[in-house]
DNA sequence: GCGCACTATTCATTTTGAAACATAATGAAT
DNA sequence: ATTCATTATGTTTCAAAATGAATAGTGCGC
């Protein structure tokens, strides 16, 4: 007895603050591209993104947040740039990590789906 | 110290095929409310939701599980309509069961998450 | 004080996905 | 054969969201 077709379980998760979702997949990548790049423009780029919607959501979330995850130069040498706070490294961490067990844990609880 | 805000997890699940999404809640919901009204029409119409795309749900469904989640049954009196198949059921049972057991680990993982 | 490369912001345009509309086809019941 | 409520399907419309283009503001370094 072998089924002819695999089934598994794919799991979605994200940070819920009082207004709405606050920290997705979506927002942590822009996270990482902005401590890789080292500006939102070159981030969005790299992504493929509109600078417009990636500076909004960066907007949102250090509005959202208890401290800023991203800190923004304005003017100066190279014309400015953002980088990562502490809180925006523990961001990604906390994440990945909660990401990681529940993904981990679904897995586990999934075998021989069947429909 | 109490923080001001506070943050929460939510997860989404959905069962994945080889050509992609296979079953989530929306289609769930669907199956639900054709098991309750006994037509696809009516079940669109519970949701707010329009009977092309339903239907178009219902057919997916069907080709993709290994047999049909959803009978339809045509022409006749009352015009016809659709039940849930065996398979159907236990599709529901499967999908809220996996929900269950994902979503108490995912709160049971996270207290106190702080941004 | 000029240039540079970025942030910040508005506005018009495009894209895209959903919804709405229209119209057959079906088959049991009368 | 007519009626009826449904399934089945193509076409059109619409609205929301993303994108792109355009413009202004910033501040360091030369």
């Amino acid at each position: 007895m072998s089924d002819n077709k695999k089934y598994n379980v794919e799991v979605r998760l994200w940070i819920e603050e009082s207004d709405g979702p606050f920290l997705g997949i979506g927002k942590v990548w822009l996270l990482e591209n902005i401590r890789k790049t080292g500006s939102i423009t070159n981030a969005a780029k790299e992504m493929k993104m509109a600078y417009r919607q990636a500076w909004q959501l960066v907007e949102e979330m250090n509005r959202r947040a208890e401290s800023p995850l991203v800190v923004k130069l304005l003017g100066g040498k190279g014309g400015g740039g953002a980088r990562l706070t502490e809180a925006g490294e523990r961001a990604i961490a906390v994440f990945y990590e909660l990401e990681k067990r529940i993904k981990d844990f679904a897995i586990k609880e999934t075998q021989n789906l069947k429909f």
